[in-house]
DNA sequence: TCTCAACAGA
């Protein structure tokens, strides 16, 4: 397969949601594009093994069974090298098998490229086809070329469904541009572009929530009662997840009768919702009635619903009790998971018990269980609020051995710990890395910054940071001020 | 091809 360099160009167009007028998307016309990883992602396909060219029946129903045992993107892009030889071409239904798969392995550049490339077979693509396109741009936060594809989709006489509307209501959701969302589902609703069904709530609703205005999700689920499109227990749960997360627990378990009265059964999700509420605000006594109830309507409770348990005990300094819990979901055979693991240890590090700690993240190696980003996390957390920073830097030299790469939680927890080591040099040496790997430093970073630089007697050179910010980071948050007035007034103080 | 839940950094 050769991908042409500049392929594309022109024929994809870019619109966002602001374009859509009166009915019609206005387009402008600047390539979206970028083709520099293509050549990388296919470059690492082994030529050796997929030289097979095919055109026989058997080879065609080979690539029908394989479609459904793709254990990896270089297995799906091997896959595809050979599915782009056949002829005549495959069914774009198996086109579209391999791009869920890409999408599911949460390889959503790959699947972007992959796309581009069957358009560029001259294979006719289908709705579903673009669906997982946008998906794709949409899930790699790239929402304004999901736009894009929606307006070839225009162009090519289609009439997008409430699934493709949907897919751009969540992406508008995920990269938080809740008022844009909300237009889009006003147009949905005036316009009828589509007809709306309960995913459409449920991703408004979920989005709502998400932004913190349940308020406006329990308005719209009201809405639904009213209407012919009920909701349904998905839309149950994200309303009361969305109560439990802001404390309302009370309105929570009130809605949780409601639903059970208009006869709808509350599932594990609902439970957990609840139980992690209620553990929320130490009230244990519901937390084990809650967990009694479930047990007798025979709703298992599952690895979230025990991970939950162990945090929330954890928190509350009680290890013991976790411990024991997860004993008992042992016995109960739900095996824990690197979640599950990873509470655990955070109660450790709670305590400072950073021997403990360490043995429960060897433990999991010894159960097949890979540690994550978080688990790495918490281990550096607790090293260097132990003041072990010697630790916390081996725990991340470690990780970038077993070919973890370090996000900005990390970065910006080895800096605060560097800067309550007096070791201001290294923890700005840090602040230059996060952005020289791409990453960038947000809230925590900046703030961890400019009290490291005002405790270590720096207040000055705080202020200039802060003045540097002002010219990047737009709207500066108000903490930012209070972390460098407070410096300067110790200053004072210790003068 | 689209909607829900648990662990880290302040």
């Amino acid at each position: 397969m050769k991908i042409k360099k500049g392929f594309f160009l022109g024929q994809f167009i870019t619109s966002s949601p602001n374009c859509y007028e009166s009915g019609k998307f206005y387009f402008s016309c600047h390539s979206p594009l970028s083709f520099f990883s293509v050549s990388r992602y296919y470059g690492a396909i082994s030529v050796a093994n997929c030289s097979r060219t095919v055109s026989n029946c058997d080879s065609r129903e080979k690539i029908k069974l394989e479609l459904g045992n793709i254990s990896g993107l270089d297995d799906a892009l091997c896959l595809y090298e050979n599915m782009a030889r056949i002829r005549p071409f495959l069914c774009v239904k198996q086109f579209n098998r391999l791009l869920s798969r890409v999408v599911n392995l949460k390889e959503y550049k790959s699947a972007i490229y992959l796309f581009k490339d069957i358009c560029d077979l001259g294979i006719s693509v289908d709705e579903c086809t673009m669906n997982i396109a946008i998906n794709s741009y949409c899930l790699a936060n790239q929402t304004d070329y999901g736009f894009s594809v929606l307006g070839w989709f225009f162009k090519r006489g289609c009439a997008p469904s409430a699934i493709t509307f949907n897919i751009i209501l969540k992406g508008l959701f995920r990269e938080n541009r809740i008022t844009e969302a909300q237009e889009l589902f006003r147009k949905m609703v005036r316009r009828g572009l589509c007809e709306l069904n309960v995913v459409t709530y449920g991703t408004v609703i979920n989005g709502l929530c998400k932004a913190g205005n349940t308020a406006m999700a329990i308005e719209l689920l009201r809405v639904m009662e009213k209407g012919s499109c009920k909701p349904d227990i998905q839309i149950y749960n994200t309303v009361i997840d969305g109560l439990c997360k802001d404390k309302m627990i009370d309105s929570a378990l009130k809605l949780f009768d409601e639903m059970f009265e208009k006869g709808i059964a509350p599932d594990v999700v609902t439970y957990n919702a609840l139980i992690c509420g209620l553990c929320n605000l130490s009230r244990w006594r519901e937390v084990k009635i809650l967990f009694k109830e479930m047990i007798d309507c025979k709703i298992y409770p599952n690895v979230m619903t025990f991970s939950t348990l162990i945090d929330a005990l954890c928190k509350e300094g009680l290890m013991d009790e976790a411990e024991d819990v997860l004993h008992l979901m042992m016995e109960r055979n739900v095996v824990p998971n690197v979640v599950s693991y990873s509470a655990l240890m955070d109660g450790y590090c709670l305590q400072g018990r950073m021997t403990e700690a360490r043995n429960v993240f060897d433990s999991m190696a010894s159960k097949n269980i890979a540690p994550d980003i978080r688990s790495f996390n918490i281990l550096i957390n607790g090293y260097c609020k132990k003041m072990k920073i010697d630790d916390a830097m081996h725990i991340l030299r470690e990780m970038l051995r077993k070919g973890f790469k370090p996000d900005v939680a990390t970065y910006s927890t080895i800096l605060q710990g560097l800067f309550r080591s007096c070791r201001c040099s290294a923890a700005l040496e840090i602040f230059d890395e996060l952005q020289v790997v791409g990453l960038k430093p947000n809230f925590y970073t900046y703030c961890n910054v400019l009290d490291g630089l005002c405790m270590n007697g720096q207040a000055e050179r705080a202020l200039l940071l802060l003045d540097a910010m002002e010219q990047i980071v737009e709207p500066l948050h108000i903490a930012y001020y209070n972390i460098v007035m407070d410096g300067f007034c110790k200053a004072e103080n210790f003068i």
